[in-house]
DNA sequence: AAAGGTAGTGCAAACGTTTGATAATGTCCA
DNA sequence: TGGACATTATCAAACGTTTGCACTACCTTT
């Protein structure tokens, strides 16, 4: 916002129309309570004028904005990127703006900036929250929430639903006779991760094969390039990665220690983003990273509705469906 | 912004200090102006209301608001989330926060979104800008404006210079022997394809070799791949993409055509995103997103210090260097 | 022809700040 | 003791909107 010599307001548009700034105002907000020739006039003086209206003074007054906030640990993981991208879009076309902010899987960081966020905007859609429960409930009276790949009871909450697949997975590789199955952890205070890690380790021991979990990461490409010591040391013939970023760096941290892909060792990933560019291609699960920004956008502004409070807080698992690709054979 | 029930405002600070409501608002914007045990006092009480000032209502007042614009054509690109998880944590360090807004490569949607912005923030960051130039300059009279990988007179304009590291690569490929060099093209409103097309055209021409351009893409992975036929019909041994995105698409492309990289075409990029990923590594040039965009966000907030319009605007390229990976050897 | 509606418009307060002008305290010196 | 001068705190206007209420015409009813 520039001290910008003119930009013209409510009160220039009714001084150049003859008629009070509130007939101005309501020309945009109520027309219907206006004649059709005075709103037709002011329309086309306004338009003249190139005026529209403040959406800093509008906030002031109405004491709510068009504008969402939406918190990611990583924008750059393509999983993170996607779903903004899906969020801006689906709100541009509502008129809502996004703030978006990348709290470098900080917890405390992303306590800052979400606090920030609550004063100038109309609700926070919050990715992968690394916070306490107790800092996202108190987070939760200030401001509108949802919550995407985490669970808070109480508070609505989005995420891949993948238990069901990664079932399906530990099966084929049990089936095709893999006999010690590793899980390559995501971020320690990841949701998600814990959800995925204590899916694949039920059933991994559920259908008498040997579970190994490997040490947290930070989902990175470089910690999943360097986790492949890990894995070789660990003498596991497969391993389930927590998502695909870090299986695409494990697949070519592997290669660099003379282990081929699916030959030596099988991987899979999470998300289906990344799967597909990397040879060969990991056999994953859909993340659906678009559809669930979309309706997380969707119920946050939906929310105010459900003020209710009529105890059904929603909870929506929108479920992954496995992808095959080359990362997944038979143990040497 | 929920009409909440409790935020504190100046006024119950005031009240509850037993002070005036300027001064509550000097404690905390000129406290030197009060005597330190006033200060103190009011920051006090302040904290036990857990007061903070009301964005919104400052930013009407002051007519500049701690808000940026960053526009970009895909979120989606690594190129440009890295540039966006940069521009944040600088903003965040300086307490600004980041309008973020992906045109889906229209012009139109681009002016839709920069008009909206100009309205609340501060300043935008325009990212591989596809707008007119007029559109551009009657922007930049109503709000700051840095512009990212495009220069336009007058505009401050920041860009990741690549041709003497296109050079170097064209005479690498020229010296292994190749006689016909291919460029495929990035997205043909983009200023940066252009400049990139030119140089490499240029230079192939200029070292006796054979030049063809292949036609414009989305740069995306899928067109990318979809334009292996192209090159394989041009009859080229060698490609430069446009950026990475594009190449690593193009790498999979051909080997689905049964030509491999690098022992039947050579293949490069551009940003260094990517590149490292894929299999075979591309060889590519770095683009320095992150650099550039702190940079960008510097220029955008130190600007208003330039307002004397010294005719001098500025106009930076940041280097880029060569990274050479295994996409690239002498021709069949 | 008086009473009652209704449609269209204007007035003025309010939102939560900032900030220039101004008043209320002292303190110091002659 | 009385002024001059800092120092510190308050007053009130302003930013650009929205919106409840009041007002004016004019049109129906009876």
């Amino acid at each position: 916002m520039k001290k910008q010599a003119g930009r013209a307001t409510l009160k220039d548009v009714a001084e150049a129309a003859g008629v009070s700034i509130s007939t101005v105002s309501r020309a945009f907000s109520s027309p219907e309570r206006l004649s059709p020739s005075t709103v037709q006039h002011v329309k086309e003086v306004a338009a003249r004028l190139r005026f529209s209206v403040n959406p800093v003074a509008k906030a002031l007054i109405t004491g709510t904005s068009m504008n969402i906030g939406l918190v990611v640990p990583d924008i750059t993981n393509p999983y993170m990127s996607t779903l903004l991208k899906a969020a801006q879009t689906h709100s541009r076309g509502r008129s809502i703006g996004v703030f978006a902010a990348d709290t470098d899987d900080s917890a405390r960081i992303e306590r800052e900036v979400c606090h920030q966020l609550a004063q100038q905007t109309r609700g926070i859609i919050l990715c992968g929250s690394r916070m306490s429960v107790p800092h996202i409930r108190e987070l939760s009276e200030m401001i509108p929430l949802v919550l995407v790949s985490r669970v808070v009871e109480g508070i609505p909450s989005l995420y891949t639903g993948s238990t069901p697949a990664l079932e399906e997975l530990v099966d084929e590789l049990v089936d095709l006779g893999h006999r010690r199955i590793a899980y390559l952890s995501g971020p320690a205070q990841s949701w998600a991760n814990k959800q995925r890690s204590r899916a694949v380790s039920r059933r991994v021991t559920a259908r008498g094969a040997e579970f190994v979990k490997l040490p947290p990461t930070t989902a990175s490409y470089g910690d999943g390039r360097a986790a492949a010591g890990n894995v070789v040391e660990s003498g596991a013939t497969a391993v389930m990665a927590f998502d695909d970023v870090l299986a695409s760096g494990l697949v070519e941290g592997l290669r660099r220690l003379g282990r081929l892909v699916p030959d030596d060792v099988s991987v899979t990933g999470h998300d289906d983003v990344l799967a597909e560019l990397v040879y060969p291609g990991i056999t994953t699960i859909t993340g659906q990273s678009a559809r669930v920004g979309q309706l997380a956008v969707d119920w946050l502004l939906e929310e105010p509705a459900a003020e209710g409070d009529t105890g059904t807080t929603r909870t929506e698992a929108v479920e992954g469906r496995v992808v095959r690709r080359g990362s997944v054979a038979a143990p040497p």
